[in-house]
DNA sequence: ATTGTATTAGCAACAGGTAATAATACTGGG
DNA sequence: CCCAGTATTATTACCTGTTGCTAATACAAT
């Protein structure tokens, strides 16, 4: 029975961490109503490091993380170019794309990975999609590489009629054909 | 002349901490080669608080943001819905869509907006895009808010087609026509 | 040389801990 | 009922990165 006690405050110890995960051992002493060093000895056994640690963690984990997530307005990682021609690009499937826990990634990370191939691939200082065809072939799902693969398939004036195909390992995943405006002296209208 | 110094220490100091942040004051002591008590002065002309205060200010901002990007999954905000029938959604343009500053938001985060709420008024616990038509008709720029309205046109089985349209305050922006499949009990195969 | 600012030094104290050691409290088994 | 063993609490010394205060230099211009 005094087992059974300990091993709940621990549970509760661990979330109420989580919730408030600046809280300080006095601060969860009293929450738990026991002694400081109780609560010292349960993070000991918990692996869970002291406050100024955790924050420090948190930081720096938070830090690269947000650095990540500014970068995927790059989506994907440019692997070979030809401008005005064809490019390949890869992708990673990473869990928070997908619908819910290993389930299928949202259908807007392969449009944005296409997309952003495609608008890369234009030689032009700014470019916009006019209009696009998509076909999701099959779904995709976490920790998959997707590559890309575009060509420009024709050539009229500023615009350009770009193909891209998505494949994971087996599959192809994804097919879009866009249409993208070359803005180079235009008065950047998408018209 | 040593006015100077000093502001220009400080400046350094300054932009030291805005790429290290985890520095200590003797640590940034070394780098500057001056003495510790130097650099608390300068700290507090500059107002800037301790190591420990800014890891944990960049922790708990952190945290708030790694929300808000999270919550991102669902692209926009959902204002109105009529499950299997119709809804509208609001997203703002924020700074870092743009194709560069002050430039034309990026076509996917339009798409996402879309598809987002599209899959949103599908009255079904799981649901896959199966293909789309896009067509991109002004660029939207930073800070404008859109408006997504999508209306279910046709269904058939699992298949529903469905209109979106986006508008800023005083054009459609962008319109597309989704095909989703929503997979009550099926296996989950976007074929 | 004097004045004033800039810099450096030294010391006590604090928060939020670690680490170690000792003293109690509780609880179940014989 | 007592005793062993675990759980909890208390106490103490020490650590880091500071604050706050006082005092001593350094330096440049007037």
């Amino acid at each position: 029975m005094k087992q059974a006690k300990k091993v709940r405050r621990q549970e509760l110890l661990q979330e109420i961490l989580q919730n408030n995960p600046f809280y300080t051992d006095e601060q969860l002493a009293a929450e738990l109503s026991v002694s400081v060093q109780t609560i010292r000895l349960d993070r000991i056994c918990l692996a869970i490091p002291e406050l100024r640690e955790r924050v420090k963690t948190m930081a720096a984990r938070a830090q690269v993380k947000l650095k990540a997530v500014d970068s995927r307005g790059i989506v994907g990682e440019l692997i070979d170019m030809e401008p005005g021609v064809s490019g390949i690009s890869v992708m990673r499937v990473s869990p928070d794309m997908t619908i819910s826990r290993e389930g299928a990634a949202r259908g807007h990370y392969m449009f944005a990975q296409a997309n952003t191939l495609a608008l890369a691939i234009i030689d032009a200082p700014a470019a916009l999609t006019g209009v696009a065809n998509i076909k999701y072939l099959k779904p995709a799902y976490s920790e998959e590489r997707l590559v890309a693969k575009a060509r420009v398939i024709r050539q009229r004036g500023n615009k350009y009629f770009i193909w891209v195909k998505i494949r994971n390992d087996k599959y192809e995943v994804f097919r879009a054909k866009f249409i993208v405006l070359s803005l180079v002296g235009g008065e950047g209208n998408a018209k």
